[in-house]
DNA sequence: AATGAATGAGCTTTCATTCAT
DNA sequence: CATGAATGAAAGCTCATTCAT
């Protein structure tokens, strides 16, 4: 029942992980030295090598890791059963709180967002989550909650609104405070729905 | 009348800052070798630096070329003596307008926003842009006509369904035809008319 | 008794600063790349970067290393107490045998000596080989062995005419026969003595 | 009589040659950038081709002027008639005035001498010089006036008095005042006479 | 003849990756 | 297993030289 080993270095993989996601959130793929993220994990530089093929391994796992994290945190116990309203409500709460406890995850999803070095499975992650919200989006517009337009063009207006308010919230233009956040639901609300 | 000529001095410089726009929005500051700039640009690598001091001079030079052009896209003759909904739809059509003949502009705009590289006149130009809507949206505020709201998140939800629109387009999930036009500019004014 | 190492960690630094020396004195700083110290080093290009932060601090680190070799092979236990005469001849003698030892380093040290890129550490070496001298010229005139003449104008003449015979040497113009030796040092004695 | 042209241009070439003195002097050749030559001569960079070959022939081109010059200062009219300590004085007194006024010129001679890059015919001007001075010192030495030493000793010596000399001067550590240059000359004679 | 913009080989330096310890 | 010193290919940049004007 428990962990079989000993168990130190179980997290030695994500030691490395965590170090990377703070250094690629920060200055980028290219612009991150491996040696650096080593220095930062406090690990070998070989050591990433026992643990990730190539750097190129490295952020795709490392993108997997934060999509579906995030995936996660928004998607877990979603209330199918709600009436769209109240659906809309969660999805907003849950996408603000996991800005605000993961504001360097996020900002390395939407850096590294359809890079060149992505390989299929992390852009097959990407589509992943969009037609998951696409699917609630179109179930709210059969039950005419939601104005009858492409679900596509519901997504990218909500993900878009989001990204505005991450954005304006880590460049310090925008607090996000409890009220802060209400009036951003009501707008975001408004502008989808029927 | 005169000989046909090839491109005899459409100005080098710009000829550079074309072929980096192309490159730099494509793999980024850091995953651009010059000399892969100087190949696309049909120029010798040494010539860039008769032009630019180095990499980052480049970099910076070509961001205020392409936020200046977007903002002047924008501003130039902007009827600000027009009723608020009216002034919203110049604004939001001259946006879709740039986006769809200047996609890789304003995708390089957007993947060097805040970069560690840009200098202090970049990051001042940055602030300009988003200063000018923040006017205009204040003084929609005040004559009643948008909600109530901090200005700066009435700017994070239009910028960011602007974006949200650039990515679904140009990831071709969406297609901007004018009817979606027209549809998503009147889901955005819903989202923060009055 | 331990196995015949072949040389393992001879401190690779020293190895680097045993290659550099040989070039920088036979064609200049800016005449030696730094691979080509790599290769004589038989060492990496990037390794030299492991050891010092760059080739100005590579120069830098030599020149004081062999000025400090050469000041301690002339003043390392200098006889103080001896009459001027004794201390000239014990003095004449050590940089004879320094320079027929290291002529490398002298010709090195000679061609860097007041070069741009050298620091203001290296720079006070300089000054402290001279100011020795000079103290122990200092006292011989104030025991009435050498002339009353300002000591720069005396170290002047013993430094020009050990740069004269290392050149004269160096070039083949000149055999250091310990009779020629003999008669150079009773010749400078002649020089400076009142 | 008077020059057969125009004349604006007859001294481009010495324009140049000037130039590259001060910054061979300075920085030394392979410090020294041809298109700074240019720019210090106000000469196009293009132009320096059409006189020298290349930047090799420029520094041989400089040495050799450099040197004659030298050689014409101390040798031209030389009093060989008279005694050999008036010749001495002679030699003395013209090596300080050069010295003086073209302090340049022979920090430039010093700094190349024995370079890789002086050619066959650079070289044999350095021969030239030295053999001038020993043919007179044989002479001095057959009339008994100076030690019976080997000639190539004897130049060493005041060569490299000489050379002691310029760089005390140079780096502000001796002041060359008239009765210290006559102080020096003595010394100097002293070492060598018999 | 003179120019100086243009070039690309080569320089200094960095960094993904390996491997002896 | 883990390490980090070592590597060399490739990056950013410079400069001797050429050539269209």
């Amino acid at each position: 029942m428990t962990p079989p080993r000993s168990d130190p270095d179980t997290g030695k993989r994500d030691v490395i992980l965590d170090a990377a996601l703070e250094l690629f959130a920060e200055r980028g793929f290219h612009g991150t030295a491996v040696p650096l993220v080593a220095e930062r994990a406090k690990v070998g530089a070989g050591t990433i090598y026992r643990y990730f093929e190539s750097k190129e391994h490295l952020v795709n796992a490392l993108y997997r890791r934060e999509k579906q994290r995030m995936t996660a945190a928004l998607a877990d116990g979603f209330p199918f059963d709600q009436p769209p309203r109240e659906q809309f409500h969660v999805l907003f709460e849950r996408a603000i709180a996991f800005m605000k406890g993961n504001a360097i995850s996020v900002r390395f999803l939407e850096l590294h967002h359809h890079a060149a070095y992505l390989d299929a499975e992390s852009r097959a992650l990407e589509e992943h989550g969009n037609a998951l919200v696409e699917a609630a989006f179109r179930a709210s517009i059969a039950q005419l909650a939601m104005r009858d337009l492409p679900p596509a063009l519901l997504v990218a207006i909500v993900w878009g609104v989001f990204d505005g308010l991450l954005r304006a919230w880590s460049e310090g233009r925008l607090e996000l405070s409890p009220a802060v956040v209400a009036q951003a639901e009501q707008c975001c609300w408004e502008a989808i729905r029927r």
